[in-house]
RNA sequence: CGGAGAGUAGCGCAGUUUGGUAGCGCACCUGGUUUGGGUCCAGGGGGUCGCAGGUUCGAAUCCUGUCUCUCCGACCA
């Protein structure tokens, strides 16, 4: 490609709305433009690197024995009747009408459609396993379209689904996408890895995710710095302290606390660190028969953090978690908020692993203004039930029992499930089994962001100059750079004549062929993220030879002009 | 949904307080100059000042309404 005659779209300036460092050089590189809020263009640079990601996608896919199909954007609204999700899914899921009134949907996801179509195609168990999949437009109403790219409301997923007539074959598929995942980011060329992750609203059991690593990642991971033990910090289990559990050797004492309430001032009241603490949470209980919410009280140590999604999944939390208001603490335990504690609740207590563990602790009285200290689970709780419900925190015992946790931050930009029949059975997809009985199938499916790994691939990779992007998915591998063309019949000559004989030979190539002065083109190739350049100046030409650099490692390096074509193909 | 901020040329911004012919830088066009890291000079094109209504002799500027965009929040007593 020649500069001369491509849209290049570089500015010097960043746009004002541009947050993040990927969005920023997203716009400046030229690669996408905003048209509204969540919505892009991407432009012919930008369209060169997501199509270089979806090929190593579709590349890996096949390879694991996936089949690529297409199915339509707008789907119609009776499919998600059917699966239960036209009320389930909620405002995210855009709905339309056709001119005929009829109700419609643009599809975020493609579980319906793909459910309803094997359920018609599919009729026997020979024909399984089987394992479909696109590489497609979605459309999410996001709540808040944010960060460019990385949060937007039209984005292209690649999105495949298996099906299967037992657990083992769900299995297999699973750990061959697992497989299939690993090398696709291998290839990208990005720092990942694949995490444990909550399964969410889209239903099943086994779950992981795979995120790249940034500092300006939406996630926190914990990891094992001894083992290969990663999870989201939403599902990492919190263990209970290793250490023996002290001897109890206080006892429950009384005091007016006039005025404390927080952790902090509880702490500063009784000199003591947070980690003496029993901090109370209550929130809504599951409804009664009559569907009114009681509540429920979780007890955390004071420098813990509560983990939503793991208290919601406890029996007897309501789900979604909800924080009991002022009046409702009131009301059910006849003090202020500040002084709820565990010790004689009326409420059901559960307590987290880390709080069950302390001794001669200091808790809310249930009295306003007033505390206790010295408090022990065995002596002066009645009822208590151990839980997992906090967050893991550095530093922590990892919960495979080897080493320590570590956390980082990472971008999701892949997530496999273990469906189990969630749609299947609700849209009645079986076969016929091996005795002629109709079986419902088991499911998996298995998502990977396309657009969401060019902004990944950014934040990853980038320097104060612009984009450095791994060679595979460079818009292009190599650049020319001649200085003063115009001025030199030598170097325009041997610039032309490179740049025949590289795109001769299949190079992904850009000739800036422009008629500018040497800064800006550097500037330019620096910003897009050319891999690497050839700098072509009569500087050199008398030794014939060219100048090469190296985007990622700046490294240079003097070439034979002859040898330039078997050299660039080792790079 | 709650809070905060912003809409003036393709991009970045000034002008709004105190109403009086719409400006600057980048980008773009023409000519010259310069040429291994965003040269310099001269000339030029481009804007219903988000939209609608109102006040006024006169509105980017004041008033009312409305739309759009951005950020933060919507767990941790």
């Amino acid at each position: 490609m020649r500069s001369s005659q491509y849209l290049l779209s570089t500015q010097k300036e960043t746009p004002a709305d541009a947050e993040i460092i990927s969005h920023q050089l997203m716009l400046r590189a030229g690669l996408v433009r905003k048209l509204a809020s969540g919505l892009y263009t991407w432009l012919p640079t930008g369209l060169r690197v997501l199509n270089k990601v979806a090929d190593i996608v579709r590349d890996e896919m096949n390879k694991a024995g996936a089949i690529e199909m297409l199915m339509p954007v707008v789907q119609p609204a009776d499919l998600w009747q059917e699966s239960g999700r036209w009320e389930e899914y909620g405002p995210e899921l855009l709905r339309i009408k056709d001119r005929h009134k009829r109700d419609f949907v643009l599809g975020p996801t493609h579980e319906e459609v793909i459910t309803s179509l094997v359920n018609n195609e599919i009729n026997s168990y020979k024909q399984l396993p089987i394992n479909l999949y696109q590489i497609q437009t979605k459309f999410r109403d996001e709540v808040r379209p944010r960060f460019g790219i990385m949060r937007s409301r039209e984005f292209v997923m690649k999105d495949a689904y298996s099906f299967h007539t037992d657990q083992a074959s769900l299995d297999k598929s699973y750990q061959a996408m697992y497989q299939a995942y690993c090398n696709i980011f291998e290839r990208l060329g990005l720092e990942y890895r694949p995490v444990i992750a909550d399964s969410g609203s889209i239903g099943g059991a086994v779950s992981h995710e795979f995120h790249v690593l940034a500092e300006s990642g939406e996630d926190a991971i914990a990891f094992s710095d001894s083992s290969d033990y990663a999870a989201n910090v939403e599902m990492a289990e919190a263990i209970a302290p290793s250490e023996a559990k002290a001897t109890p050797s206080e006892t429950l004492t009384k005091a007016e606390t006039p005025n404390v309430s927080s952790i902090e001032q509880v702490c500063e009241f009784f000199n003591c660190s947070s980690q003496k603490v029993a901090k109370t949470l209550l929130v809504l209980a599951e409804p009664d028969d009559k569907g009114v919410h009681g509540l429920a009280a979780l007890v955390l140590r004071g420098d813990h953090q509560l983990n939503e999604i793991k208290a919601e999944k406890i029996d007897g939390v309501y789900s979604p978690l909800t924080m009991a208001s002022a009046e409702q603490v009131k009301q059910a335990t006849n003090c202020e908020i500040g002084s709820v504690g565990p010790i004689n609740s009326k409420l059901p207590v559960f307590v987290d692993r880390s709080a069950a563990h302390l001794t001669d602790f200091v808790c809310g009285a249930n009295e306003t203004g007033v505390h206790y200290s010295g408090a022990n689970w065995t002596t002066d709780a009645a009822e208590i039930q151990v839980v997992d419900i906090r967050n893991i925190e550095e530093g922590d015992a990892s919960p495979d029992g080897k080493g320590k946790i570590e956390i980082k931050r990472g971008i999701e930009v892949g997530h496999i499930f273990q469906l189990g029949d969630k749609y299947s059975k609700a849209m009645n997809c079986g076969v016929l089994n091996e005795s002629g009985k109709h079986q419902v199938l088991e499911m998996g499916c298995y998502g990977i962001g396309v657009t969401r790994i060019v902004a990944a691939a950014i934040e990853q990779n980038h320097d104060k100059f612009g984009i450095k992007w791994p060679d595979a998915i460079a818009p292009f591998k190599l650049a020319i750079i001649p200085m003063n063309m115009h001025k030199s019949h030598r170097i325009q000559q041997i610039a032309e004549s490179l740049y025949e004989k590289l795109i001769s030979a299949g190079i992904d190539v850009l000739f800036d062929d422009r008629k500018e002065r040497p800064g800006v083109m550097f500037n330019d190739m620096e910003l897009v993220g050319i891999p690497h350049t050839l700098v072509i100046g009569e500087r050199n030409l008398d030794n014939n030879q060219i100048e090469y650099k190296n985007r990622q490692s700046g490294e240079k390096q003097l070439l034979d002009i002859d040898s330039i074509l078997e050299w660039v193909k080792t790079i």
